[in-house]
DNA sequence: GATGAATGAGACTTCATTCAT
DNA sequence: TATGAATGAAGTCTCATTCAT
């Protein structure tokens, strides 16, 4: 259907005016994916309301999809940099605070852009074409169990990989469902301290299970 | 945008000709959004793959989406009457069980039509009109709710709502991911272990946290 | 396009219960030509409405334009029958009084009926299929001229067809606007008597021309 | 059913081409409302005759409606702007010549677009979409009344805008009949004098009334 | 470069009509 | 005879994209 060539932009903008063209395009793309849905989304509305003739808009961008793209790549780049870093400073903590700090991470780069994160995630099907809204999920994936395996002693699951993808996907089942509830549907702060405390349990070198537990029976 | 009403059926086929024709045009609904995507879907497409006349097509659904709907509809109608049934079942069970439990039966559940499941996830946008995919989760957290209500002298967290918010859409996430992945990318025999465990220890009263923790320091 | 036989009924109802799905038919058609607008009429419709299938329409209708020239030609020839006889009645009246009748005459009759007149001029194209609505004015003119050959020597206009023109027409532009106008728009007991004077006044022998009134001067 | 918005042209054509495009739509649609009828009419012919694409009409107007609309209003506006000339020049002439004055104007007016006319009045439908048809009459009667009250004194009917009502209304009846009578059906020439006759007549002072005749008796 | 008029494939949808039951 | 499911031609309309100015 649409290879990722189709996706990437046509040229890159040099002048300055050029630059706010881009910009404006971007801008409607989201505003119209929001009012009108990813389905009604159609270049000549964007053009119209980016202030752009429609043949400008093509200067740029070979398709619509390209414009959307655009707006997932952008999202998924900023996000994952602000994750890379958060990750460089937990190196020193103990294990029951990363627990935590990912939590907490992950609620707070998703509460940096919420609308548009809303708008990308409930909007976008979740096909090869947009496939960097899950790929950063997967860089994600990849540097916590990078972080998991550098602790490999100090917590319980054996197996890195397993590990981290239960963290990651899980919480993001979790903040995809808060995304979408409507404001104080559900006490947040509650929900927080207790997805918190599933990471840490789950991490934890002390156990729940049967086998465990019997020690302390 | 789009009414309820216009996701509604036209007429319920009262014939037994006419039952067929319902039958064979979702059928080539679900092949077709498979094969296409839900934005290349088209409803002459259906028709012709269904084997039915365009006409009779629109007898039965108003547009594309009422077609989708209806799939979407079928399937959490029954994927929500097996999961009850579960439910009852577990009754008896002791709480590190019924976790597990949990964990198996969604899964099993996903499994029944992973297909149908991969595909509605993958192609469907989150948005109102096909709440029903989002609200068949939201009667499993309410089914869950209650079974942690009734069981709240046996396990740890404090307010059932969250706990089943947390258990619900962290493995609903987790799931999703699964169905995603590429056959043999990840052990889904860890994966179960691993998620029952999460689940487990979330629920256990026994506590990893750092207080608990200091009482065995 | 539709030739005269096409719009002749297929065949007459002879039970009862027939009679009285040709009179159901009918009168959804009337109903719906007022509701939605002769454009957006259709068969579908009009058997619902009338609570009979759409095959039985086609039992006694064979395309929708005859159910509209049903009601066309039904509503003529009523209203020719009674035009008619009040002509007969006219024969001994002296000529002022009967210009004052044929005006209150016309009235009466588009009082008889005035929705369905209504809406037959406002939603019928004028065209050849429909000529009976036209025709039933050429049968008036017809009338009215021969009344008026009659008399010819009690009035002033020279050829009688022209002076049944004027009068005919005239006063059926008239009439037309007045059923069109909303209630209260116009006075309708001062129209009646302007119009009446105006049609006295044209057949009177007594002249307001110059030359006429140089006699009185 | 069809909002007055529904009706109004899309964009104004701004570069010469598109002037002209527009030109060959409209001329195109008064061709085929004459060859076709108004139900037959369709914007895939409408764009074809033109020789233009079918998206090029949907630039410029939104549906057929729109597009019949904008024939009217273009003869509406027209012929209103010449009948107002003629009262204008109208106004130092003597009541009788008024009169007929009045009844030529109306139909030098019909003759200057016979064609475009009769096909406006045979084809559309006379419901509120197409009230410009109706409503150029309006403006009329609003222009007549102003002159009739104006010349209260030197006219006999009491009312002006009764009297308007029946000039503008009646000698409408009679014009459209003739623009639809087969050519030598009737004479005009005597036709012309008699409406004339009849015009002059009603306004006159001199009266045909049976108390006035007494005064004569 | 920018503009926006024009294009036309193709989607959506209706509805008159038939015909098997 | 009545029914209503099915048909499909044909109309409506959109929108991604091109290209002359």
């Amino acid at each position: 259907m649409s290879d990722e060539q189709e996706m990437v932009p046509r040229k890159k903008p040099r002048q300055r005016r050029a630059q706010e063209t881009v910009e404006a395009l971007l801008t409607a793309t989201a505003q119209l994916l929001d009012e009108e849905g990813y389905e009604q989304l159609n270049t000549n509305q964007i053009a119209r309301r980016a202030g752009v003739s429609i043949g400008s808009l093509y200067q740029y961008y070979p398709n619509k999809e390209a414009l959307v793209f655009a707006l997932v790549e952008r999202l998924a780049d900023r996000q994952y940099a602000i994750v890379k870093e958060k990750f460089a400073e937990m190196v020193e903590l103990p294990v029951e605070e990363v627990a935590r700090e990912i939590v907490v991470a992950l609620l707070e780069i998703r509460q940096l852009e919420p609308e548009l994160n809303r708008l990308l995630s409930e909007q976008l099907p979740r096909t090869a074409q947009f496939g960097k809204l899950r790929s950063w999920l997967e860089r994600l994936h990849g540097l916590v169990s990078a972080e998991l395996r550098r602790r490999h002693q100090e917590i319980r699951p054996p197996a890195p990989e397993i590990a981290a993808y239960v963290i990651v996907y899980g919480m993001h089942g979790i903040i995809e469902q808060m995304g979408m509830d409507k404001e104080g549907e559900v006490d947040h702060g509650q929900l927080v301290r207790e997805v918190s405390e599933m990471m840490t349990r789950y991490l934890s070198k002390h156990s729940s299970d049967d086998e465990t537990n019997a020690m302390f029976g």
